[in-house]
DNA sequence: GCCTTTCTTGAAATCGTTTCCAGAACACTT
DNA sequence: AAGTGTTCTGGAAACGATTTCAAGAAAGGC
């Protein structure tokens, strides 16, 4: 195997010092024409190519952004990624990822992991409880992060980190809005992780828009699934079977909607003549359920962008004019799935 | 902010040299208890945390594997990524990913920066047509190299590198035999990018089965869709409503089925009354739709892992007793969405 | 008690870059 | 022609670890 070559081979080849070398083949500047020109042309003819690691070594910029993240094959993350990669590959960084399944050692151990990498950014959105832990690990370091629809509040109440939210409070609002103006008076809301923000927020809208309505508020019927396990069909059956059992539904759009309208199906409801149904974010299956089910859509492109966006302002160090924080809005998207509650 | 603390400063505050601490601190052969008791002691106290880069440079090892893959998003994959990186992160590597979109010049690009990152070891899916340049690419390294479900064949006719391969064609035979055995004779498979192992392996499959049944071939119809765009929606509507429509379709689970399914509502076909339908991948779509949807199904978890040992396998330097390859077998799930053709 | 072997130890080299520094070359002004 | 900047250039010092090497110490065998 031949060695691999080193900017020493271009020196010695083109008969210039290392130094010259390296002002040749980055920027350019104090360096003459000539040089310049003989340099880059010996790089290629002998196919040089720069070690990242060494150069990584003495720039102390590794070139590398972590993404950390609860469960990368959630389409819903996994979008996100696809999308704030492809803006930092652009720029010339590397996306190192890691799945912690929601488990805090985990998420612990990535987060110092990262750190040891020396990267130099991350985007992260911790899973359930372990928003402490790793957030005290992330500030102990002076590595950018960017949050990722989670709550940037700090002990002191200030927001320590930039942060992409989306709009789910707004969402939550303008589909139970929607609903209450159907004529449906229980409704219940099928969403997980009550104690983060997307669920916090989407019950916050939730409980505003029928205090808004002046609608009575035990008709707002929440429904939590901590383990979306089996669909989460069994808690779905016992809410749809039940004694004053919502006319309408609002659910999470992975798999509570999933085992939700499953749930419907061994009940005999027919949707939307029995159960109206919008679901929280527009995957596939409500696309193409039949009926249609209507959605309350965001765009996971632009949740990515943004975070990457965010981070590469702080990576160049534009702090001055660096935006805090990005908000994007959720739209309603109507189908085939809500209807007037027939006359209970 | 204060500096960060390396080996020279805990050799220092222990009063011993640089060396005695690097090697208290990884093996700890050749060093007196005492010392690495002192030295590990005085780490600790000063939070002292190596750093990979420097590590790296000298060690010629980045501790990271990179993955090549058209679309983390496409859940399949995203699947497959989840489980290798936390098979990898278990061994202590870390995993980059890049999503190519199936553009060869960013398949290109993206071998080749992993390749000036030093990066130990590649995960590589490529999509398309860029079977060649990227291959060619990755050939001209001395970085390991396993394959995710493609062809590993080179000019030679050898295989090149070690793949993990699902078996489609044994699927699709098994799912075809089962649809020939309720009495199908005109079956439609509908998959993608034709030219590719999955699609290629299992049109072979579908082909061997009505081989062995005595079937005429001519009731084997290909429907490929190289652009998944609408859901391949209008093909199939074309297919379903041409004249001598096929009585079971075999769909690529992801969009494509999603695109069947409408077409097939929209002509009004019951399913399985008057379409069988097998959905190729066991997508939440395929379990949760009325009727449940018939599926092959394979583990992405498995795929993922097993590339994950055969290139730790190779990490390892256990060449001697390394697999060379993976072969994952594929189950037919049977549900409710295939039924005799009524008579035709 | 001396020689040989094994085990510890620290100094120094190395990995491949970038960057600081000082001197050289050159152009320009007076 | 001398003085004063400005731009190029190469040597050498980082960056922070690991690893080689040789020397010193301890242990063991006769």
């Amino acid at each position: 195997m031949t060695r691999v070559v080193t900017i020493r081979d271009v020196a010695k080849a083109a008969g210039v010092s290392l130094s010259s070398v390296s002002r040749a083949l980055n920027g350019g500047k104090h360096v003459s024409p000539r040089i310049a020109r003989d340099v880059i042309e010996v790089a290629k003819r002998l196919g040089y190519r720069p070690d990242f690691l060494a150069r990584s070594l003495r720039t102390r910029s590794s070139g590398m952004v972590g993404c950390l993240v609860s469960d990368v094959s959630n389409p819903l993350n996994a979008t996100i990624v696809r999308a704030a990669e492809a803006k930092l590959r652009e720029a010339g960084y590397l996306m190192v990822v890691a799945s912690t399944a929601n488990d805090p050692n985990r998420e612990r151990a990535a987060a110092d992991e990262f750190r040891g990498r020396r990267l130099d950014g991350i985007l992260v959105a911790p899973g359930s409880g372990a928003n402490e832990t790793i957030w005290r690990e992330l500030a102990s370091g002076a590595t950018p992060v960017v949050i990722l629809d989670r709550d940037p509040i700090g002990d002191d109440g200030d927001p320590r980190w930039p942060a992409v939210l989306v709009d789910h409070r707004g969402g939550a609002k303008a589909a139970t809005r929607y609903l209450l103006g159907l004529g449906h008076r229980r409704i219940a809301l099928l969403t997980a992780d009550a104690h983060m923000r997307p669920s916090r927020e989407r019950i916050a809208g939730f409980r505003e828009a029928f205090a808004e309505a002046g609608a009575d508020p035990a008709g707002a019927q929440l429904c939590i699934q901590s383990t979306p396990m089996d669909f989460a069909q069994g808690d779905t059956l016992a809410l749809l079977g039940g004694e004053r059992r919502p006319t309408a539904i609002i659910a999470l759009g992975t798999r509570i909607l999933a085992g939700a309208l499953r749930a419907a199906r061994d009940l005999g409801l027919s949707v939307p003549r029995d159960l109206s149904v919008v679901s929280v974010g527009d995957t596939d299956l409500a696309a193409i359920h039949t009926p249609a089910i209507t959605a309350l859509r965001w765009s996971l492109e632009h949740v990515g962008h943004a975070a990457a966006e965010l981070l590469l302002q702080r990576l160049r160090g534009d702090i001055a004019q660096a935006q805090s924080r990005a908000l994007l809005e959720v739209d309603l998207v109507l189908r085939e799935s809500c209807a007037a509650p027939r006359c209970s």
